[in-house]
RNA sequence: GGCCUUAUCGUCUAACGGUUAGGACGAAGCCUUCUCAAGGCUUAAAUCCGGGUUCGAUUCCCGGUAAGGUCACCA
């Protein structure tokens, strides 16, 4: 079939060892959202063909992560699909049928080499400073394979490969790269490079993109292909991602964090996205703030970046704030109160909602609102604020019967002028700012403002008596004035 | 060490041979302001080095340098 008509088949295929971090994402995102662009077919294949490293539960895991950011598959562990079944380990005679035909073809190899014997001649290599290769230490007459031996391919031609990639372009790697390497182990299980080839061929995917890391690795692909006269998908590696301040690639030992940190962080999952995908691609232009649907109609492979990039966890902080500031009013409440209850802060919903906007202003991800709780930045919300008399003096002046005169001004017109239930923030304003510009604004609005927080800083003083109310701010100024006398 | 890949402000990046090398995050400053946050404006900040090719290289070629990857019965 045509390359340019072919329907676009891909897959994620993370194996099951209970992390995934950012590169691992990005990888599945870059490939979802060009089969989406392209109303392709996205599988989910799960590779535990390692079970000394599986870790249980990283199905759900690797799903949850999937969910969160809206990544959905097309066939996968649990839903099935025309090319079930999903989990490698299910797959293993369709491995072993594969297998016969090379070695019908005799290309595959029985090898009962030891680890040590392996051991030995690596170091011996490493001494002499050559590359170590099996296939210089073939065995003349192998034994036929009887599934207890590991199984080995037989390079049938030492040569240099070169490829077309998509984000890279030509591709090569010398034969040295070229060896006789592990199709079966000895546990009967698949290695991954010769699961990953069989499955790609039976699911028909067309498109593999993978970390760059597997450059290196290619022509031992190319060469199974070719052994089992069959075309190769087309492949599109991607740069790899680094920490944040570091250059190295990001992997667990550097403290890569995983990704559902991230959503425990309280970070949007389209925020996520818009910021995984600008790791090392970018649409040309000024816009940087993207919704998922946009990202699926503009994306291209071919604007994918070839050099690695850092992580920068404030550019993601920034464009959260971006996705939240995309959140209708309703949702970003909901959240918000969402999130104070999970910190056991609880009040009226008139007053909780009153405080929503002020929360807002000063969170970049839900999780702030974890440490403003934890810092005691919300106490004076929900207590009469604990401080020193000497907060109240504007500049740390001891004015002490100025401000009394100004607290008692406010006081006073409040009493007489604000009904209980006012709504309007201007109207507080109104009743307080001509006063406090004839009187010196921070000689009365500093005290006011200190009186109802108990802070040096926290919001203005109109929105506090807002949120507070009138009968609390009254409280509060009086408090105040206690201090004072 | 062999092989492979990459190289524009601190960071993410734009500029498919001709631009005062553009934008964003961050930083600094100013404005607004009682403080914080938000907002507005402004500034500083980059083509790794050396050779070619060309009238002209960030861009193409070669060589250095640096960084990264890879050389498993891991993926």
């Amino acid at each position: 079939m045509d390359k340019n008509t072919e329907k676009v088949i891909t897959r994620f295929a993370p194996s099951p060892t209970g992390f995934m971090h950012v590169g691992n994402v990005r990888s599945a995102l870059y490939a979802w959202l060009w089969t989406k662009k392209n109303n392709g077919t996205f599988i989910l294949r799960i590779e535990d063909t390692d079970k000394e490293r599986e870790v249980a539960g990283s199905v759900e895991h690797i799903q949850e992560v999937l969910n969160w950011l809206g990544l959905k598959w097309d066939e996968g562990p649990d839903i099935g699909g025309p090319h079930a079944p999903y989990f490698q380990s299910e797959r293993l005679n369709l491995y072993k049928q594969y297998a016969q035909k090379l070695i019908e073809k005799g290309l595959a190899y029985a090898d009962s080499t030891n680890e040590d014997e392996l051991d030995k001649l690596r170091k011996k290599a490493e001494e002499e400073k050559r590359p170590f290769l099996f296939r210089d230490h073939r065995p003349e007459n192998p034994p036929e394979w009887d599934g207890t031996q590991s199984l080995r391919f037989k390079v049938p031609k030492i040569k240099s490969y070169s490829w077309d990639d998509l984000v890279f372009g030509k591709l090569s790697a010398g034969p040295e790269m070229l060896d006789d390497f592990i199709l079966i182990k000895s546990d009967g299980y698949p290695t991954y490079n010769f699961a990953h080839i069989v499955d790609d061929i039976e699911m028909e995917i067309t498109l593999v993109m993978r970390g760059m890391e597997y450059i290196s690795s290619t022509p031992k692909y190319l060469s199974v292909y070719e052994a089992l006269e069959l075309n190769p998908p087309q492949y599109a590696y991607l740069p790899h991602i680094m920490a944040d301040g570091g250059n190295k690639k990001l992997g667990k030992r550097d403290g890569a964090k995983d990704i559902l940190e991230y959503k425990k962080e309280g970070y949007l999952p389209s925020a996520m996205i818009n910021f995984l995908v600008l790791l090392g691609w970018n649409p040309g232009g000024d816009k940087e703030v993207f919704t998922v649907d946009e990202l699926i109609s503009i994306f291209e492979i071919t604007r994918i970046q070839k050099s690695g990039a850092q992580l920068n966890n404030t550019k993601l902080d920034w464009l959260n704030k971006e996705h939240m500031k995309l959140l209708s009013e309703n949702e970003r409440n909901s959240k918000i109160i969402e999130r104070l209850n999970s910190n056991s802060i609880s009040g009226e919903d008139d007053f909780l909602l009153k405080l929503c906007p002020v929360i807002f202003d000063h969170i970049s991800k839900w999780g702030d609102i974890d440490t403003m709780a934890l810092a005691g930045e919300l106490d004076y919300y929900f207590n009469q604020p604990q401080y020193e008399k000497s907060l109240l003096f504007w500049k740390g002046k001891e004015a002490v019967e100025e401000t009394k005169k100004h607290l008692e001004h406010v006081f006073e017109v409040m009493t007489s002028s604000l009904e209980d239930n006012f709504t309007d923030v201007e109207k507080i304003k109104n009743l307080i700012f001509d006063y406090a510009t004839e009187n010196g604004r921070g000689e009365v609005l500093w005290p006011l403002r200190v009186s109802l927080s108990g802070k040096d800083k926290s919001p203005d003083p109109f929105t506090l008596i807002y949120i507070l109310g009138k009968n609390e701010t009254l409280n509060r100024i009086s408090g105040a004035l206690k201090k004072l006398s």
